[in-house]
DNA sequence: GTGCGGATGAACT
DNA sequence: GTTCATCCGCACT
């Protein structure tokens, strides 16, 4: 399937963009390893007037700068000291938004995949969860600003049947400290998708 | 230069 | 349900 071109990406419609994605195969090569699956749950995060996003107030500083790019790129940082996560940069340049890939299905490279995860044998959260997701597919900040239709990583479209599939949205997951902005429904996933990372909530 | 805390996950009880 | 690993980013001095 082909990947998706630069115009799908630049949306001023974080949220739009965030249900989009849900569907679509996110493809990894590294080490010369390809591993692939297909996006389950999301969160966007909308730019300077988004108390949970590192751009609010319009913040802009050698982590958050990649959110400032043009739409397409991708935005990986490191959380709790431990785990890469990765966004999609959308909208255009200067207005900050990503989505937060938080599931993915996998469909490619499952071996490689249980070895990254040092596991013996497969369990959904393999690649449930967005710290998760990225060790599976060997994203870590060496990707921070690369392009999403490159050839280390690259998002693509996806034809099996996930777009039957019901869209549930909810709040977000670990911003508690976003105030007034911490309840709002901007996570999307696919009711009863096993890689979803946190279904009861 | 210093100090705090996080868009998490895994291993516990 | 609770604990905690682990370290950089960020605000402030």
């Amino acid at each position: 399937m082909p990947k998706l071109p630069f115009s799908f990406y630049q949306s001023d419609d974080v949220n739009d963009l965030a249900i989009r994605l849900l569907g679509k195969k996110l493809v990894t090569v590294v080490d010369g390893v390809l591993t692939a699956g297909v996006i389950v749950e999301t969160e966007a995060y909308k730019g300077v007037e988004d108390k949970a996003s590192h751009a609010f107030g319009g913040r802009l500083t050698n982590r958050t700068q990649t959110m400032y790019e043009p739409g397409g790129i991708a935005y990986v940082y490191l959380c709790y000291g431990i785990h890469s996560l990765i966004n999609v940069v959308t909208g255009p340049q200067f207005t900050p938004h990503a989505v937060l890939i938080r599931g993915l299905e996998p469909t490619h490279g499952m071996e490689v995949m249980l070895q990254r995860r040092h596991m013996v044998s497969f369990h959904p959260r393999i690649t449930a969860g967005p710290g998760a997701l990225s060790r599976a597919l060997g994203i870590d900040r060496g990707l921070n600003g690369k392009d999403l239709s490159g050839e280390e990583i690259w998002v693509e479209d996806y034809d099996q049947p996930y777009h039957s599939g019901e869209i549930i949205n909810s709040p977000r997951i670990g911003v508690s400290y976003a105030q007034d902005h911490a309840l709002l429904p901007w996570r999307y996933y696919y009711k009863g998708n096993k890689f979803v990372s946190k279904p009861h909530l």
